[in-house]
DNA sequence: CTTGTATTTAGATATTTGCCTAAATATCAT
DNA sequence: ATGATATTTAGGCAAATATCTAAATACAAG
């Protein structure tokens, strides 16, 4: 589970701020969006790639598009971290 | 702490093979360059990103320069993952 | 069904990244 | 000092990334 993506995705500081913003709650692309400088667009690719690691889950509501975290694929990247440093388990296979 | 460097040397897949080599022990450059295709000089670019992070550590042996992982850090790291999901305790300051 | 708001997609550009080869540096052994 | 081995640095190139503007899509409200 887990592996490249979410790595990829934590690499960049935006992605990273747009993670933290979502400890609060879920927000919308353009409540997210009001935090930043950088255009809506930009913030979409973003969106993206956060989706595409399954670090974040959208809703549509209305207009709206609503982000939340996916708090168990964090807990799982922290993880794959804390294997990284222990003394060969098993040779854990991440995906590269 | 960490922060930028940690995240950024932890998403390619070649630097966190080499931290998963040096889980086992100290290894010299070449030791480590044995369990890779590409060239000595590509990976010494990737000990330069893991030794800014303070992923590793080096130790000059004679002619051969050994790495060792620096647990403290990788540990640091997936505590600032754990915390990246923890409701804001007080806006943990990542050094974007 | 037209208009307004929210969000994404497309296309372009600049920067960064990962890799290579060739050359430089450091140490050891003679 | 000379030559051999280990590692890094320099320079260059192709692919990936982050950003932008402009256009497209999705929904809500008249």
């Amino acid at each position: 589970m887990a592996g490249q993506h979410v790595f990829k995705a934590l690499a960049d500081p935006t992605r990273r701020d747009i993670l933290k913003l979502l400890r609060a709650g879920s927000q919308s692309a353009g409540d997210i969006a009001a935090h930043f400088t950088i255009t809506k667009a930009s913030l979409s690719h973003h969106f993206n790639l956060l989706k595409h690691a399954d670090l974040v889950r959208t809703e549509r509501r209305g207009q709206h598009i609503v982000y939340s975290l996916n708090t168990s694929v964090m807990e799982d990247a922290a993880a794959m971290l804390m294997a990284l440093l222990a003394p060969q388990p098993e040779e854990i296979s991440d995906d590269t």
